[in-house]
DNA sequence: CCTAATTGCTTGCGTTCGGAAACATATCGG
DNA sequence: CCGATATGTTTCCGAACGCAAGCAATTAGG
């Protein structure tokens, strides 16, 4: 048991790197976006306002609150995102997508959902995919809140 | 299909911020490695001469050349990898685990060995992670070597 | 041979990130 | 009401990375 977990482990961490490759070039020149910065306004997407504050962005992508507060910036300055304030609470400094980011946004998704659909092309029935989709949202289940 | 594929990934990519996470504090304050360095040295312990090109790290890590210079300078210092030039090939400069080496990188697999079994120590049955571990291995398939 | 292209490695530069510290605001306990 | 503590955000600093450029050595083509 112990083997077969850590080889889980590793496999998944190795698998990763070779994902973050494939996708990162693509998405850069064409979107403009890093691969972050895509999850970043996917979970603004499905938020119930189109919007979250900087922390919970922070949990939802396993970054620093200080990650986030420099991610934002650049695309709060091309228009992508914007800052709204909170009536009931001062500190807070929600991030919300504006309506050229989810232009943005939805045209970077149909590239990582072409890019998905290569990975798996060759070699793999739906069922096995559906299997791997299932068994990874069983690791992330304790997190805040799936995407997609 | 290409739902279930972008499920697959989006989840993966996921599923690695929260084990990288999980699994780099540790590493890092009890065995003074980072995840990749570990990574690197593992992949070192598995080759036939414990051994490997400076390219070929680079490959299986899925990082840049550079980055594996940076990486293994450190490493050399503290006396846990070395240097090693081939006879036929001067530009060759093989990356080696020494004897000190091996014993930090045991002792950290260890740590990771035991961190990766309670990932799945609620909620999963044997055969689950049997067939993550499978699945996991049929992306990373492509590459140039399996690690455990 | 001898030049050109290729391969392995390293260095410089710009970018990105985490952790500590600082600051503002909120909440709690008397 | 007030001090202490907690929370959200930002800034500073050091560490890690990719890319482009450069160097050394090998290989390919005439």
């Amino acid at each position: 048991m112990t083997q077969t977990s850590f080889l889980a482990v590793i496999r998944l961490l190795s698998a990763q790197a070779l994902l973050e490759q494939k996708f990162s070039q693509e998405l850069g020149s064409v979107h403009g976006l890093s691969l972050n910065d895509s999850l970043l306004m996917m979970h603004l997407e499905q938020a119930p306002l189109l919007r979250l504050s900087r922390v919970d962005l922070a949990k939802r992508l396993c970054v620093s609150p200080s990650t986030v507060t420099r991610m934002t910036l650049p695309l709060e300055k091309l228009g992508m995102l914007g800052r709204e304030a909170d009536a009931r609470d001062a500190r807070l400094a929600y991030v919300t997508l504006t309506d050229t980011g989810r232009k943005v946004i939805g045209a970077a998704r149909q590239t990582l959902e072409r890019k998905a659909k290569e990975v798996f092309k060759d070699r793999w029935s739906e069922d096995e995919v559906a299997t791997l989709a299932d068994l990874l949202g069983r690791l992330t289940a304790s997190q805040p809140n799936d995407l997609v």
